[in-house]
DNA sequence: AGGCACGTGTGAACGTGTGCACAAAGTCGC
DNA sequence: GCGACTTTGTGCACACGTTCACACGTGCCT
């Protein structure tokens, strides 16, 4: 076996055979998860790379390569049975077991969330709301508003294990603090801060103004070609006339 | 120059001085730019790449190599200049020009999104708000909500340059279809469905399943790992008891 | 004016992710 | 049962991104 070793040493075997599934590949499982549930929908058993690959927008080498990280769950001259595929993506992603939710922050983006049955539907339960203002108290999708005053009681009580953050920026960082100390691990947070977290927290933040400055820069620079402008030129007329 | 060239050719020169910046560099500026506004507003006028980077959650070699992007706009033995960086990240954003925005699907979350100030403050300017349902007619966020029929027409008369879906997954693709026969060609998308778009369309998802998603993965590998469990030697017994 | 301390800018090494191309493995028709 | 055809799984090469480490430019202090 291995009948031309590269060049010399290799540091770690690493990926010795399934360990460890590559970040880039983990993104993309809800994507193929979803693709294939609505496939299931439509009746479809069986699904082949390149319609899966279709169907959730990337090439199908790309998505062989990713699946070949969970096991060889294909079938050669075949394709995938979709029935199957499912179960292995959410066993991978432990979509088996429920999560419990808790959002703090329920104002205009935290109703939002609160009334959004998307969660519900793939394992994720709200089981928690928590605020500081007025709505305390008041019914929100079937649950009462706790206190945040409250934050630790209820995340122990609740049993709740991944946060959402939908709060003022200012109040983010104090509110993280206090979950991490509480013992959540999984934060998401909408805030517009950097949340700043000790080893082994995960966070993951889901930005508007990021999202839309990224689609702006690229719409200028469409703008600029078509113009046959040269931003960098411009830019530096600019500056040196602001002299 | 070029005392040791790789071997052989080198395709394209590639980077050859500054135009085309990474896509991995244009998604961390944004984020930059709002530590550096909340550094600036502290009354901050210069900071070192260790400070900025702490602030913006990455490492200060990161953070120097993706300014050296832009250009040298830094100090040797100083640091950057907030204002003068600030400057020069927002040009880079086409941020220095207003953005038109146009927001459909006013339910739950395109309410939230309406309503939310965090647009504004950075040159994102909602201008049109579209739906299919009860709420066309009714003013919202100072917005009369126009009727999705009229699509074509409004885009057109309010120079929409960016477009927001917030419609439930099945209308999004016939919708997205219609934004980019007229002339949308930056596209931010919350419905849970891939958009299938031709060459020169920019398509950003925000995706909260997914991201709750990789959160569950983490944290179910996290939990593996305390108790000592091989997550795969469990799933293949579980597997085998199935049969 | 000259030395010193500081922090940027960057070359080079390394690691991760993507795309290509094809052998291996399976199915289906006959 | 066998051969032709289909499609997976993967080795390899390349592209992209990150990290390291330090030379060099800059301002400050004496
Ligand atoms: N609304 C949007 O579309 C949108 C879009 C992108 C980002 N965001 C971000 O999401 C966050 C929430 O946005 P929003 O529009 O819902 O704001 P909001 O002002 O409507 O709601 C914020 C809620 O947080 C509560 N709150 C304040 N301090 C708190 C604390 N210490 N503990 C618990 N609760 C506290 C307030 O009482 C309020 O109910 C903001 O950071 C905003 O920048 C919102
Ligand atoms: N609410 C959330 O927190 C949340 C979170 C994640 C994702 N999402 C996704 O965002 C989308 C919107 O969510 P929501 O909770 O606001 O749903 P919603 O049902 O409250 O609102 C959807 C709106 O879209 C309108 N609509 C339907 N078809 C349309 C069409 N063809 N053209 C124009 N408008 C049309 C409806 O009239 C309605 O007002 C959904 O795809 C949902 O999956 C929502």
């Amino acid at each position: 076996m291995s009948p031309s070793r590269p060049n010399g040493l290799s540091r770690q075997p690493r990926n010795v055979v399934s360990r460890g599934i590559p970040e880039a590949t983990v993104a993309r499982l809800p994507v193929y998860l979803r693709a294939l549930v609505s496939l299931a929908e439509r009746g479809a058993t069986t699904v082949s790379s390149e319609e899966l690959a279709a169907a959730a927008g990337v090439t199908s080498a790309k998505l062989r390569k990713d699946l070949s990280h969970l096991g060889s769950y294909g079938t050669r001259g075949v394709g995938y049975e979709v029935e199957y595929l499912v179960y292995q993506i959410s066993r991978e992603l432990g979509l088996s077991q429920d999560w419990r939710v808790a959002i703090v922050g329920i104002g205009n983006l935290g109703h939002a969330l609160a009334n959004y049955g998307g969660f519900a539907s793939r394992g994720f339960r709200v089981v928690a709301l928590l605020d500081a203002g007025e709505v305390v108290g008041e019914k929100v999708a079937g649950l009462t508003v706790a206190s945040v005053d409250d934050l630790e009681h209820v995340v122990k009580e609740q049993e709740v294990s991944i946060a959402v953050i939908a709060t003022p920026g200012a109040a983010a960082q104090p509110l993280c603090d206090r979950l991490v100390a509480a013992g959540i691990t999984s934060i998401l947070n909408f805030a517009p801060v950097v949340l700043q977290v000790p080893e082994g927290v995960k966070v993951r933040k889901v930005d508007l103004s990021t999202e839309l400055q990224i689609l702006a820069f690229h719409e200028q620079r469409k703008s600029a070609a078509v113009l046959g402008i040269d931003a960098d030129v411009v830019a530096q007329a600019f500056v040196e006339a602001a002299q």
